[in-house]
DNA sequence: TTCTAACAGTTGCATTTGCAACTAACAAGG
DNA sequence: CCTTGTTAGTTGCAAATGCAACTGTTAGAA
């Protein structure tokens, strides 16, 4: 048996990244489900579509590294409300093209001016050199890793 | 509608930090999932038995801000697969206090093990110095945000 | 003592999730 | 053409999760 004395799992990066993650987002999450009755999922399709405009599901699960299937049933909630239109590629009939509808644009804006009260309060806990620092480091360990 | 020129929602603190955590988190899982069956509520209860050896569910709870219904539950299968005791309290016998096994401590030992092999693979992305601040950062979030 | 409120922990139920198996469409070699 | 393999996306089902309501216990006020 290994004492690991020169190790502290509470120094572990994927444990402080998932309990850093879980708290930020807690009160994120109740806005977007209190307000528009959305999951994490939906939100996330909702805010690459408002984001780069024209996607497939394909392209989002390969850009947020969700379970295919969550974006699948996302993306037929999100029809369903109205947050989305979906048009079939003729050169290539198994993809859907997705869109947001202009009243899934109202919500990817209103949640985005929501996200950015959110940042701006979270900031005060940071430096202005820290948040920056923080931001980096985090795009350099999501892209490594993927 | 505002345009949010000014704010782009791919720099939202949260956002960053669930893609991280969801990137860093999903190797690792593989671990303890494959090695033992357990869920990351068992994970979690397992570290911090082993860390801080003798706590109540609700002290669990309190520091990890999980759900105290999913703290209930993994208990439960821990006890079953003969990784912790739970002992009443008997000043307060609303409690249960609860303590690693042999059999949890070997556990412990081997996924605190793996997680120092999977930290070191880990921190070959990051300069030194950016580890350390990338665990100062995460460690002023949670506790800011707590 | 008795009433009420608070607390630790559990359970029932409805929702959400992940996995594997599926459909439908394409691609490339024969 | 036909076969075989791959891909985009969906569905059925079992497992995991979150919420509300519950049990049993303690604490404090009247």
């Amino acid at each position: 048996m290994n004492d690991n004395l020169e190790f502290d799992i509470r120094e572990f990066i994927p444990y402080l990244l998932n309990q850093a993650a879980e708290v930020s987002s807690l009160e994120f999450q109740l806005i977007y489900k209190n307000r528009y009755g959305m999951l994490r999922a939906e939100w996330r399709v909702l805010f690459h579509l408002g984001i780069y405009k024209r996607m497939t599901a394909k392209e989002i699960v390969n850009m947020t590294k969700m379970h295919k299937t969550n974006i699948s049933r996302a993306v037929q909630k999100m029809q369903k409300k109205g947050y989305l239109t979906r048009v079939r590629d003729e050169l290539d009939r198994r993809k859907d093209w997705l869109e947001l509808t202009v009243k899934g644009k109202a919500v990817f804006f209103d949640l985005t001016e929501a996200a950015q009260n959110y940042d701006t309060a979270l900031s005060t806990h940071l430096s202005a050199a820290d948040a920056i620092t923080l931001k980096r480091l985090l795009k350099v360990l999501s892209a490594k890793l993927a």
